[in-house]
DNA sequence: GGAATGCTTCGATTAATATCGAACCATGAA
DNA sequence: TTCATGGTTCGATATTAATCGAAGCATTCC
């Protein structure tokens, strides 16, 4: 019923958190390949592909090929608005922009479906050190011990392997600098260790806070 | 995944067209019932009290209950978030807008309940001009002679005025980038021309379509 | 000429959510 | 009281669109 612009159509086109990434991903001011912005929004190529037609169509990006790769380059309306976006954002769901200072936030807190922080940190290089999962290059897999240990957890790995979605998936830590673990592991491990009782999530906030059990259970599981 | 606030959750919000419709609904300042924002939505109630409890929710409206009503209204932040929307949105789809590819879209369009475009705007200026109405900042109103002209082609502003609704509001007109009648009058103006047969509404379109006698008369009525 | 890499297209599946009907609650009016 | 109105909650449905696997194109490297 409306006239004017169709706002909606441009906010949906931030509002999918595949497309949302790879724009924040872009907010540097660097152009990214097809392949390191599938890479940012942890989608496959194929998903990343389709994405990117639909924000070079609604004039987010601009594209330059140069040989065999595609790059894609914010456009200078999309970054205004992508700042517009963040304000609002920061404003509403206070939270700090460049980083987080709350020690709980460094800690352990949320990020997407999984856990991120020291906590998170710890965890995925745990699991690496006792070879439970292994790291080549970008991918990540679990060991068929690592599945023995897990399914005694109660984590479906078999299950998990037949979702769309990535087992596995590193993610870098914004406060820690390193990689957490992401993908469809990433979020059965959170959801165990909040289902478990072992930690819960602080109401409006990313922040996971740890019971004294839970810390010493997590310690238990994945401490150095 | 990316720290800071999360921009994707916020565009998804705006990412609906029936809370953006809602949204702009608000966007002139005034407070509306969760009832009239259904109405501009075009959905029924018990589908905008969800909308709204989540856009209440995302800091977009706050809420003031007076008796059995709930009226809605945007936040500081969310009309600029929505401003810099628009923005963008009028930027990136002007091809579409100012194309000529409808331009009886461009002539005379349905604009909610009231009339847009062209017409909308010769209208809205030839009433000013005749001092049939007056602009005093944000509030229009019409005058003693406007009120003596308009009743003699059957409108009863004494009526409309008893409306919780405004009588008269300026709405910018975004493919001619200068406002047109809004309100109570807009909405009956419109209805008048369509009661009279000059003009009716294209099916599965926003065009109004004028007939010759329509535009004659139109032109004795608002012609300059 | 292969072979490898980067990206796209197609088809099928799945997860998310917008939507409405019906019932319900709260307030104000008769 | 009873009725009417405005708004919410719940459950079920349906549509959207995000996603991936597989296959295909295009370019560059060997």
């Amino acid at each position: 019923m409306k006239e004017g612009p169709d706002i909606s159509q441009t906010a949906a086109l931030v509002g999918d958190p595949a497309r949302a990434n790879m724009l924040v991903a872009l907010m540097d001011g660097r152009a990214l390949t097809a392949s390191e912005l599938s890479a940012a929004a942890g989608i496959t190529q194929q998903t990343a592909s389709s994405h990117l037609a639909r924000l070079e169509a609604g004039r987010f990006v601009i594209v330059r090929k140069q040989g065999r790769h595609k790059y894609f380059a914010l456009t200078e309306p999309a970054g205004e608005l992508l700042e517009g976006l963040f304000r609002f954002s920061a404003e509403t769901q206070q939270k700090r922009l460049l980083g987080p200072k709350d020690p709980a936030l460094r800690k352990a807190r949320i990020c997407y479906d999984h856990m991120a922080g020291d906590y998170g940190v710890q965890m995925f290089e745990n699991l690496k050190a006792r070879r439970f999962i292994c790291e080549d290059g970008d991918a990540v897999d679990v060991t068929p011990s690592g599945e023995n240990w897990l399914e005694g957890l109660g984590i479906d790995i078999g299950g998990l392997r037949k979702l769309r979605r990535p087992l596995c998936r590193s993610c870098l830590d914004w406060s820690e600098r390193r990689s957490h673990l992401a993908g469809a592991l990433g979020a059965s491990l959170l959801d165990l260790l909040l289902d478990k009782g072992y930690a819960r999530r602080m109401p409006e906030s990313r922040v996971i806070a740890f019971t004294s059990t839970g810390e010493r259970r997590f310690a238990e599981l994945f401490g150095v």
